[in-house]
DNA sequence: TTGTCCCATGTTTTT
DNA sequence: CATGGGACAA
C-alpha cells in the first residue's frame, strides 16, 4: 500500500471509506483509475477476501488495467485474485453457472449486434422499418423488461405493435437456438436473480464489497442488478462523472448517478476535483463548455499543470485539406522528438477518418485506428466464426444458414428455403435434417448440391471428433475440410480477406494454447464481448472516435469535424447537452496540446456540404481573440476545377477575399472570378 | 444457380 | 461514395 501516501485528500478518503453507499464523482483526469485500484487494494489489505469483491467497468481494457495495477499495489499478497471486469462479462459468467434456471443449456453462444440485425431482417415480414430501428426499441423493451405481450398491449401505434411481434419472434428464435444477445446477459441474470432469491442471497452474500467504474453510462436494468447484488448490503461504490455521460442512446440513464444520493440511504459523496491530466487551458476550455450544460451536478476542474500552450484552432476549406495540415502537424510533432503513441486524433464521426487515413498515408505516418469495422465483425471473420460455432453446436441453424453455401456449394434461394422449411416442419434442426435425409435432399436439390451438403454435414462431425482428442489440430483441419479461403480467393481485397483469415486462426491457436482448459464456445463468447479498446497497439499515433477514447490521454490531441451539424450533430434522437459531454469527453483526453479543427465544407453521404463552425468553439471560448488561425486552402495555380454552370476550367489565380478564397479560372478562354468554396478539384 | 449491373439509400456514437 | 438489394442474363 505504499501508494496511498501519494493520493490526495479526498482521494484517500474515497479509497478508506469502504462501508455504505458511496458516490464518487470524478472529474476527468482525477486519478479515478487511480483511486478505484488503490480501493479496491486497501479492501484486501483491511483482510477482506478477494472472493467477496466485485468490481465493474466499461471495458475489458479497463479491467485489465485495473487488475494489473491493484495486483501490483497488493505486490506478493497474491491469492485468489479478486472479480474485475465489464457488466457483460459478469452476467456471461453468471449464465453459464445459472442459466440452466431458466430451463436453458448453458452451451449457449452470444451473439454481436450483427448477429442480431441479420436475424431480425430475416424474421421482419411485415413492415418496411428500418432494422436499426427495431433493433433498438427491442432493446429498450428488454432493458425495461417488457416482455413482447406487454409490449404488444402496451402499442399504440401500429408500427409498434409490428415491433412486438417480431420482438416475440426474435425471442423465440433467440431460445430455439440458444442463442443471447447483449442485453441478455444482463436481463437474464437479473430474471433469474429475481426468481430464486436464496441465489439472489448468497451471491450477494459473496460479493461483499462491489465497485461500479463508470456509473453515468448504466442503464436502468444495470442499476436493479446492483440492487440485487446488494440484496444483503449496501457496499456499493459507484464511481463516474455525470459529465461524461454519452451513451445515452444506448440506453444509458444519467438519472443512475444523478439520483445515486436518493436510491440509497446515507450515501456518502466524495468529489475528485483536482485535475492532474490537462493544462490549465484545456481545462478552462471544458469547463466553459460544460457549464452550458443545464442537468448537471455541478463541479470545476482545477488545475494542478501550468498554464500551458494555447488551444489552436485550425480552418480548412475541405476535408482533405484539413487532413493535409493535420499530417503535417503531426509530422513535426514527430520530427521534433515526441512519441508517437502519445499522438492522437479524434472525431465525432467514424466517417471522417476516411479522409483523415489518406492524409495519413499520403504523409506515409503509420498510424492505429481504434474501433470502425471490427476485427471479428469483418465477414470473412464472422464466417470462420459461424464455422466454429457450428462445430461447437450443429444444431445452430442461425450460423449454418451464414456458412451453408460458403464457400459456393450449389445452393441458391430456392433450395435454402426449402431445406430450412424441411427441417423447420420435421423440428430438426438443419444439420439434423442432412444428416437424415439424404435421400430427400436429393429430390431438393441438384445432385451436386445434395453431395457437398452430405460431405459438409460429415466434415463438421469429423472436426467434432478430432476436437474430441486436440482443439489445436482441429484448427487445421477446419480450413483443410471447407476450404474458407476458397471463397474469398478471386475477389478484388482478397489479399486482406485471407490475411485477416489467417489472422484469426492464429489467435484461435494463441487461446487454445494459453487456455487448454477452455472450449471453442468459451472462446467465441470472449471474442463476442471484446471492445474496441481491447485492441489498442502502442507503437503509433492512434485515431479514433470520441466514444472509443473514453477513458484515455494523450499528450497531443487534435479533434476534427468541429462543424455545427457535425459535432454537434443534429439529427433525430440527438441530444444537444449529451453532444456538449461528448465535447467535454475529447477536450480533457488532452494533456498538454490541443487542436482543434474544422472545414468549410465536407464530402458526405454523396454530396458536398457547405459548413459553419461548431458553436461548441465559442461555448468553449476558444473562438475569438487572441488565438492563432490558419486559414487555407489546397487550391493553386494550375489547378483543374469543376463548376456546377461553367464546367472545367483551369485556375490562373488564387487571392483571398476576406476571410475566403477567391480563384480566378479560365473556363476555355474565358476568366472568371469564382469562390473557392463552389467549385471542385479534379 | 451464379454473376453482373443498376438503383436507392444513408450508422453518429457500441458493450 | 460505397454498400446492399433487386432484376435479369448465362
Amino acid at each position: 500500500m505504499q501508494d496511498v501516501a501519494t493520493l490526495n485528500e479526498s482521494q484517500q478518503k474515497a479509497v478508506e471509506c469502504i462501508d455504505g453507499p458511496i458516490l464518487i464523482l470524478a472529474g476527468a483526469g482525477s486519478g479515478k483509475t487511480k483511486t478505484i485500484t488503490a480501493r479496491l487494494a486497501y479492501l484486501l489489505d483491511q483482510g477482506i477476501p478477494p472472493s467477496n469483491t466485485l468490481t465493474l467497468t466499461f471495458t475489458n481494457k479497463a479491467a485489465s488495467e485495473m487488475r494489473e495495477r491493484a495486483m501490483a499495489l497488493l505486490g506478493d499478497h497474491q491469492s485468489y485474485p479478486p472479480l474485475l471486469c465489464t457488466f457483460h462479462k459478469f452476467g456471461l459468467l453468471f449464465l453459464k453457472f445459472h442459466i440452466e434456471k431458466i430451463g436453458r443449456k448453458n452451451s449457449f453462444v452470444v451473439i454481436d449486434t450483427d448477429d442480431k440485425k441479420r436475424i431480425l431482417k430475416a424474421l421482419n415480414t411485415s413492415t418496411e422499418l428500418p432494422t436499426g430501428m427495431i433493433s433498438s426499441e427491442i432493446s429498450r423493451y428488454k432493458t425495461s423488461l417488457l416482455d413482447p405481450q406487454t409490449a404488444w398491449e402496451k402499442a399504440e401505434q401500429k408500427h409498434y405493435q409490428s415491433i412486438a411481434k417480431i420482438y416475440e419472434r426474435y425471442e423465440t428464435y433467440l431460445q430455439e437456438n440458444n442463442l443471447v444477445d447483449f442485453d441478455d446477459l444482463l436481463v437474464l441474470p437479473y430474471l433469474i436473480l429475481e426468481k430464486d432469491e436464496a441465489l439472489c442471497e448468497e451471491m450477494s452474500r459473496r460479493y461483499q464489497y462491489i465497485m461500479v467504474d463508470e456509473y453515468q453510462d448504466t442503464n436502468e436494468l444495470q442499476y436493479k442488478l446492483l440492487r440485487k447484488l446488494c440484496h444483503t448490503h449496501t457496499n456499493l461504490c459507484v464511481v463516474g462523472d455525470d459529465d461524461q455521460s454519452i451513451y445515452g442512446w444506448r440506453g444509458a440513464n444519467i438519472k443512475n448517478i444523478l439520483e445515486f444520493h436518493e436510491s440509497f440511504d446515507d450515501v456518502t459523496i466524495i468529489k475528485l476535483e483536482k485535475n492532474y491530466r490537462s493544462s490549465a487551458q484545456i481545462l478552462k476550455a471544458a469547463n466553459d463548455l460544460i457549464d452550458h450544460n443545464r442537468g448537471r451536478i455541478g463541479k470545476v476542474l482545477e488545475s494542478t499543470k501550468g498554464e500551458g500552450k494555447e488551444i489552436e484552432v485550425i480552418e480548412s476549406s475541405d476535408e482533405n485539406q484539413e487532413a493535409s495540415t493535420i499530417a503535417k502537424r503531426i509530422k513535426k510533432l514527430i520530427a521534433s522528438g515526441v512519441n508517437p503513441k502519445d499522438i492522437a486524433v479524434l472525431y465525432r464521426i467514424n466517417a471522417l477518418s476516411r479522409s483523415l487515413e489518406e492524409g495519413l498515408n499520403k504523409a506515409q505516418i503509420p498510424y492505429n485506428m481504434v474501433g470502425g469495422v471490427k476485427f471479428y465483425e469483418r465477414a470473412e471473420v464472422k464466417d470462420v466464426i459461424s464455422y466454429l460455432r457450428m462445430i461447437a453446436n450443429p444444431h445452430d441453424d442461425f450460423s449454418i444458414k451464414r456458412i451453408i453455401n460458403r464457400p459456393k456449394r450449389g445452393l441458391g434461394k430456392v433450395t435454402m428455403e426449402r431445406i430450412f422449411k424441411a427441417a423447420y416442419d420435421q423440428r430438426l434442426s438443419v444439420y439434423e435434417y442432412i444428416g437424415k435425409n439424404e435421400e430427400i435432399i436429393e429430390k431438393e436439390a441438384t445432385k451436386k448440391a445434395a453431395v457437398a451438403l452430405k460431405a459438409f454435414v460429415q466434415n463438421i462431425d469429423r472436426m467434432r471428433e478430432i476436437q474430441q482428442n486436440s482443439t489445436y489440430d482441429m484448427i487445421d483441419a477446419i480450413e483443410e475440410a471447407f476450404a474458407i479461403k476458397s471463397y474469398y480467393d478471386n475477389q478484388p481485397d482478397s489479399v486482406e480477406r485471407l490475411s485477416n483469415i489467417d489472422e484469426f486462426y492464429g489467435l484461435f491457436r494463441d487461446y487454445v494454447k494459453q487456455n487448454p482448459q477452455m472450449n471453442v464456445d468459451d472462446f467465441l463468447n470472449e471474442l463476442a464481448l471484446q471492445s474496441d479498446q481491447d485492441q489498442i497497439d502502442s507503437e503509433n499515433i492512434s485515431i479514433m472516435s470520441i466514444h472509443a477514447s473514453k477513458g484515455l490521454e494523450f499528450e497531443y490531441l487534435f479533434v476534427i469535424g468541429l462543424e455545427e451539424g457535425f459535432f454537434p450533430l443534429i439529427g433525430d434522437g440527438s441530444d444537444i447537452e449529451e453532444e456538449r459531454r461528448l465535447g467535454y469527453v475529447a477536450i480533457t483526453r488532452a494533456k498538454k496540446e490541443l487542436t482543434l479543427s474544422y472545414s468549410s465544407s465536407r464530402f458526405y453521404k454523396g454530396r458536398r456540404a457547405e459548413l459553419s463552425k461548431s458553436r461548441f468553439l465559442k461555448e468553449a471560448g476558444v473562438c475569438e481573440g487572441s488565438l492563432f488561425f490558419e486559414k487555407t486552402t489546397s487550391f493553386k495555380k494550375g489547378d483543374l476545377v469543376k463548376h456546377k454552370i461553367f464546367g472545367i476550367g483551369r485556375v490562373s489565380e488564387v487571392s483571398k477575399v476576406g476571410r475566403e478564397f477567391k480563384l480566378q479560372i479560365n473556363f476555355s478562354g474565358t476568366k472568371r472570378d469564382i469562390l473557392a468554396s463552389f467549385v471542385e478539384k479534379i
